[in-house]
DNA sequence: ACAAAAGTGTTCGATATACACCCATGA
DNA sequence: TCATGGGTGTATATCGAACACTTTTGT
């Protein structure tokens, strides 16, 4: 059914989770080793990505990427930035490894950068011989190819796009408490959040619904829990049409 | 100094402009005659987009296409999103036009989508035997190939970008009075504003400073001029943490 | 009984909204 | 003197920020 990879055309995915405790990113280990003696040239950290075929479109690409790693379909997945400069890939890390593994493929590649947001941190992820791992986003210093950039370009997109719209929930388990959601907003949003101000603004969003169930086997006052719904965000949502300073 | 086109990647241009009455965009008619009778065959708009080289990055081919259209440079120049759809180019019209004038590049193309803001409408086209005008966004029907989903997502993007931003300036002349900056505000955001209001809030826009300058030769009370300094912008602007419901 | 997180209200200052009249100029 | 857009202030409602104690559960 696949046919033709575009050789100057990849799709670079950002797939974040969370933990209670921080937002992490899922990052890849790129080890080369020398051909005769065995000892690591270099290792680092890749985001993951792919070629795109020619018979597939960009969501398409990016919705196949993440479900080749992590096994999961459905999931959110948002177009956030393109990635074209003449030097992303010509690190000498980046050409060893290129040439070696992905020789037939071009040096001047552009690609689409996507996020993905996971559900929880207890995806599967398939290996395939390669380490995968999650990563705290604040604890990330340098990355391949210009990964770190593409991964600054997401965070920031994300975290814009928090401020004003209710995206996240993906990243928490389907029935959540308030403490949970606030923590994820301090995470991403990188800032501590006053607790009962933060659940005045929570109780006018009426598409977190409160559900008949509380948590269960903590050894403290069990919090009530809730859920979020899309369907009640579309029907409710306003076009905002007035500017801040 | 520039060498091959990539065939399956393209850059494409929404060129904004204002005139103190409507937000407008510049469109390209592309005509096309049967080749004996000379009938026109269809006759539609575009917006303006061309391939990308191999040894020029995303921003420079975007430059490299409104440069070539308007002769102007250093302008604002933004990517918003990229467009992969498998069916972008494959209404009948798009491909006869394809065969004839563009044969040689791929029917699969990635385009990535910039949008620039223009100073004023007294920019100089550069026609090349080509029809180029500019339309008022509120008054586009149906536009070729895939144009009117880049022009809708361009516009939402400038939108929502100028709710927190001060973008749009650009669009402006270089000196301008607080009634036409509303004017713009009002036809970007496509809604009217109050106008003390406005301009309690532009007041606390430190970077929109008054010049000891009015207007000259209008038959009623002369405007303050102002202008914008995205040096005052840039040193004043602090992250903004706190999210909205 | 203790530890741990859940849950809850008020005050104060800042900001948004709604609204109407006089002013300076050119014709 | 008239037409045209420029320029201004106040009252009210809403929203954001700061802040501390009681409750419920498991151990």
């Amino acid at each position: 059914m696949e046919t033709n990879l575009l050789k100057n055309i990849s799709v670079d995915c950002v797939i974040f989770g969370f933990d209670m405790e921080s937002l992490n990113v899922l990052l890849v280990e790129r080890t080369m080793n020398a051909s005769q003696s065995n000892d690591t040239l270099f290792s680092d950290l890749t985001l993951t990505g792919h070629h795109i075929y020619e018979n597939e479109d960009l969501d398409g690409a990016a919705k196949r990427i993440v479900n080749d790693l992590t096994g999961l379909k459905n999931l959110v997945l948002e177009q956030f930035y393109s990635f074209g400069e003449l030097d992303r890939l010509q690190h000498p890390n980046d050409q060893l490894w290129i040439d070696q593994f992905e020789g037939a493929l071009d040096k001047r590649v552009v690609s689409i950068g996507y996020y993905s947001l996971l559900p929880s941190l207890n995806v599967n992820i398939k290996q395939k011989g390669r380490v995968v791992k999650w990563y705290p986003v604040n604890e990330i210093s340098e990355l391949a190819y210009d990964h770190t950039f593409i991964l600054e370009k997401a965070i920031s997109h994300l975290r814009y796009k928090l401020r004003y719209e209710p995206i996240g929930f993906e990243m928490l388990p389907p029935k959540f408490t308030l403490s949970q959601m606030q923590k994820l907003y301090e995470a991403v949003l990188g800032v501590e959040l006053d607790k009962r101000n933060f659940r005045k603004k929570v109780s006018q969003m009426t598409y977190v619904v409160p559900l008949n169930e509380k948590q269960k086997g903590v050894s403290h006052k069990p919090a009530q829990l809730f859920m979020f719904s899309r369907d009640v965000y579309e029907k409710t949502k306003t076009e905002r049409y007035d500017f801040f300073v």
